[in-house]
DNA sequence: TTTACTTTGTAACAAATGTTACCCACCACT
DNA sequence: AGTGGTGGGTAACATTTGTTACAAAGTAAA
């Protein structure tokens, strides 16, 4: 269960010695940051595989994650799912539908074990924003990062066979060794993506280091 | 060719009339919006299928669509290319990705007959917002919905198969008229999107209308 | 009307991916 | 050594989508 903490001054200065190593926050000294946790806020624990926040939920708090891992997925409808993202603290968990008109999530986020998330009113950061011009433009900076991320997400579904999408894959995160949470990634079936592989090691693309992890053939 | 005109002053508060009419200003006056236009900022018209900004370009000017259509084109590594949206004005052309690190468009904007764009300076404009706390606000609500549009994208491609897709379609734009310009949209080839159609009519889950428009047929 | 041009429907086949089922290798535990 | 569980390879078949080609239908201009 995730937990509510009500927090004494004392451990909020921990958690701005925590928050102090984002790059959103670089410009901001402590005492800014005291000033930003005397905003409501809350910290939240959680275990593996717990929904940090569902899919449809309203999000009026800026999440950050402390630290752990996170995933944020995508789907349900009619049973396929799409993991479109894998986070480790320190990181702003989707920052970019914080201040949408309908900002209900339109995905889920799950946490690995021993994660803590801090959520800041909405409405505080942007104040907070306002008064520290560098953090509204590193801000800025992110949600443009995520909006490309995404639009790379929208390329690679859309134009893209699993073939390209594996060795995109490969590229970004160097290797796979679990095939089915990389087939969770890609968006198909673990059967699929095992075919593939196959097929790729065959042509010499592709093959397996000594700790049996799929990489890619440089040449 | 792309027109770029140097104006007098009294053609910038024209200019000031179009864009009094974008909800992003409707919280300014003429007179705030005289200042704005006194950045750096040009204006360029393009004709059919003329390239507003072309993948890969930095891109260090808000877009702002006056008047005519747009459309944001994605993909072209391997041939396969998705129409992600099209636009009609007054609209901001992708301002999700104008406070990158890295802001070099991932996508192509393409402009229809007799459009007119104008590209006022980032900077400028990042001033703008700071001047203008209801402008900024509705900024972040404007990149934040363009961040749930990308995610349904999303979605979209990588969760649904083509009829499902073809259904969401059909809800957003009401109808289909033109089957390759969809196709398009949908990110597939013209006859998989016929071959679906037809099956879709067979099953009586769409029709066609008097002006022969593919719609849903409502339960 | 004729002509040229564009859009659409459709057929036949190819390629990619989903689905299901089964076997095997590995690993932790007893 | 046995036992059970998990993850991975793979085979056989079904479904979806791509590819190519062609004919029919609409459309605009002469």
């Amino acid at each position: 269960m995730a937990v509510n903490l009500s927090l004494p001054d004392n451990i909020d200065i921990m958690n701005t010695l925590d928050i102090k190593n984002m790059s959103l926050f670089a410009s901001c000294n402590e005492a800014d940051l005291k000033l930003l946790l005397q905003a409501p806020h809350k910290l939240n624990v959680y275990r593996k595989g717990q929904v940090v926040i569902e899919r449809g939920t309203p999000c009026l708090s800026l999440m950050v994650l402390l630290s752990g891992k996170a995933e944020s997925r995508l789907g349900g409808d009619e049973g396929r799912e799409v993991i479109v993202e894998s986070f480790r603290a320190p990181r702003l968990l989707a920052p970019i539908f914080l201040f949408a008109q309908d900002n209900t999530m339109p995905v889920e986020v799950r946490a690995d074990d021993g994660t803590e998330v801090l959520f800041i009113n909405r409405e505080a950061f942007f104040e907070f924003m306002r008064a520290h011009p560098s953090v509204l433009r590193a801000f800025l900076g992110m949600i443009s990062e995520r909006g490309r991320f995404l639009s790379d997400k929208v390329r690679s579904f859309a134009t893209k066979n699993l073939q390209s999408r594996i060795s995109e894959y490969l590229e970004i995160h160097g290797g796979i060794s679990s095939v089915a949470m990389a087939a969770e990634h890609l968006g198909v079936k673990r059967p699929s993506l095992s075919r593939v592989l196959a097929k790729m090691l065959a042509e010499g693309s592709i093959k397996k280091d000594n700790s049996k992890r799929y990489i890619l053939i440089k040449k």
